[in-house]
RNA sequence: GGCGGCGUAGCUCAGUUGGUAAGAGCGCUCGACUCAUAAUCGAGAGGUCGGCAGUUCAAGUCUGCCCGCCGCUACCA
């Protein structure tokens, strides 16, 4: 680890549109991963830069603002303000969480643009969309209401019907309508940029089943959908709410596509937290340099635009790197059911963070990420991890040795003497957790990796209750300080290890045994407790959750 | 409809290229201990690996069909 060069790792996470409040599978699909990542590499020594932000152009958001009669930018103040709270509470360590509404954004989208069109990728071409003439607006899909011609079903959407769950084409409806103002939309002709996407067939083929350590779902997901075809996809819409394009031949009113603008928000994002670090051109240490590394951590449903249509745009553009690994997630469900808003789903996050402490809350979603499989949680699980494992584990662990070091040293880190083989192995034991959290980390195996820390912490326990130090402390004092000595650098070493899960409480961890944390990371290495410190002052690390009671 | 995925102990889940008698955590039973947040440690019970049929010397792990569940299906994110 510390022999290595240390390298410039971008951890590039969703960017959730400012339309709503965000809930536990947000948290656990991509922002809690990404924060354990990068966390875990600023302790290896890497220079890591996360950022993401709000999407702020996003369909839905115009979606909701038409509906409440607001302007989308009232939407997007309501929410994004309320994301940075989330953080905060959570302890999501990011290096910029910006949004897609900056001068620096726009700024990088268009150039983009310009790029592809120099490039030859962008091409216009002239089609027919639904118009509402009294709107005076050019009407996406899902603005346009009318009869399914599948069902008769009378309140189908453009892009698809409610009823038989058949996709649609408004152009299809009977008696469509428009949504903004009832009034039967018109088909006029516009005009729209083109990206194309079918260029990339070939060299994205490639380079996907080139791709070693990739999650198999998410290789085999972006192989399929490459194989069946990449086709050219329209690269503007008309919109006024968006960034304009930044040439005028198709006159006003165009906007890049909100999809296409948002990835893009990956490049944005280190210009702009290169220009508040006042080292405008220190972003291309993460775009340029071969040997800089890109995470890119989304839910699977994210996977086309991560796995294929970002890397596509990258190639089209040229010169920058490629996603080094996009380890989506699955999906996390509430009780059984798919995520819904009954189950708990639907509950702010806020409610958790009334019961949970960060740290608990953090332990047990990383117990149930969703790397493989969906995976379900409910509130008594989650009750039942923090309670049954981490409590009991981690935090009874800490406690009880602090605690017989208070009791029979008086607070101070006892002398050991000889080491025998037991402490020996104890010792050894630590470094071994440590090295294998770090390699299951480095692959991005995070649920394992708090499990192998877990492991760790029960190896502590199986030391304690085979050296007994409550029963030599009566005939013993060597012997005794000797095992709350092994068990103290035990303790610290496990704090390293559960650090990037654990913040908060690993950083108490440390300072009580005095290896406060320098910088934003531990180093993962396995501190020394010294002989003849002091312990500070250290209250249980965790409370039992009692849900009933607080209900 | 098309594409993709899932169904492994009571619960939540692991199980690289098919190969020793199928694993973990929690729960449960019994025992040990009492420093510790009735926590800890040990032992044990518990599974036709959704069903059926194949391929193979050998299948949870490959093929086909069936049952149940889910996601995506291109201007929807």
């Amino acid at each position: 680890m510390s022999d290595k060069q240390p390298k410039k790792v971008l951890v590039a996470v969703a960017w959730p549109y400012a339309q709503g409040p965000l809930h536990l599978g947000h948290i656990g699909g991509a922002y809690l991963p990404s924060d354990i990542y990068a966390r875990f590499r600023r302790s290896v020594g890497d220079d890591v830069l996360m950022v993401s932000g709000s999407d702020v152009h996003g369909t839905p958001i115009t979606v909701k603002a038409d509906e409440l009669g607001v302007t989308p930018r009232e939407i997007v103040d309501k929410y994004h303000p309320e994301f940075l709270t989330y953080w905060e509470d959570l302890e999501i360590d990011w290096d910029l969480f910006t949004t897609t509404g900056t001068d620096t954004h726009k700024r990088v989208v268009q150039d983009f643009f310009l790029k592809l069109l120099e490039n030859g990728y962008l091409y216009t071409e002239t089609s027919e969309q639904f118009f509402d003439e009294e709107a005076g607006r050019f009407l996406p899909d899902r603005y346009v209401e009318g009869t399914c011609p599948h069902c008769g079903f009378g309140d189908a959407r453009g892009d698809q019907c409610d009823n038989c769950g058949k996709t649609l084409d408004p152009v299809d409806l009977i008696d469509p309508r428009s949504k903004l103002s009832g009034t039967t939309p018109v088909l006029r002709e516009t005009e729209h940029y083109y990206w194309k996407l079918s260029a990339f067939n070939e060299p994205m083929l490639e380079w996907l089943t080139s791709r070693e350590g990739w999650r198999p779902h998410v290789v085999n997901f972006a192989v399929g959908m490459v194989d069946d075809g990449l086709h050219d996809r329209a690269f503007t819409r008309d919109l006024d709410w968006g960034i304009p394009i930044p040439v005028d031949d198709l006159g006003p009113g165009k906007s890049i596509y909100v999809w296409w603008e948002a990835v893009m928000g990956y490049l944005s994002a280190p210009q702009e937290w290169a220009e508040i670090q006042g080292t405008p051109d220190a972003w291309k240490d993460w775009w340029e340099d071969p040997e800089a590394e890109a995470y890119y951590f989304v839910g699977k449903d994210n996977i086309p635009f991560h796995a294929i249509y970002w890397p596509a745009l990258l190639m089209g553009y040229g010169g920058l790197n490629l996603p080094t690994d996009v380890p989506a997630n699955q999906y996390v469900t509430f009780g059984g059911a798919k995520a819904s808003k009954s189950r708990g789903v639907g509950r702010p996050l806020s409610w958790y963070l009334e019961r949970f402490e960060p740290d608990a809350l953090r332990y047990a979603l990383a117990q149930s990420l969703p790397e493989s499989n969906d995976s379900d949680i409910t509130d008594d699980e989650i009750a039942r991890r923090v309670n049954d494992e981490l409590v009991a584990t981690w935090g009874n662990l800490v406690n009880r040795v602090v605690s017989m070091t208070d009791r029979y040293f008086d607070g101070t880190v006892p002398q050991p003497g000889p080491l025998t083989d037991m402490d020996e192995a104890a010792m050894k034991a630590r470094m071994d957790t440590l090295g294998d959290v770090s390699d299951l980390i480095y692959n991005v195996k995070l649920r394992a990796g708090i499990a192998r820390a877990m492991t760790g912490a029960q190896e502590a326990n199986v030391y304690l209750n085979d050296l007994a130090p409550w029963t030599t402390s009566k005939t013993d004092m060597t012997r005794t300080g000797t095992t709350l000595w092994v068990a103290l650098q035990m303790i610290a070493a496990n704090a390293v290890a559960l650090s990037p899960y654990l913040p908060g409480t690993s950083r108490r961890v440390l300072e009580a045994l005095g290896s406060p944390i320098e910088g934003r990371a531990p180093r993962w290495e396995a501190p020394e407790v010294e002989a003849g410190s002091k312990l500070s002052e250290l209250a249980p690390l965790f409370a039992k959750v009692d849900l009933e009671a607080t209900t």
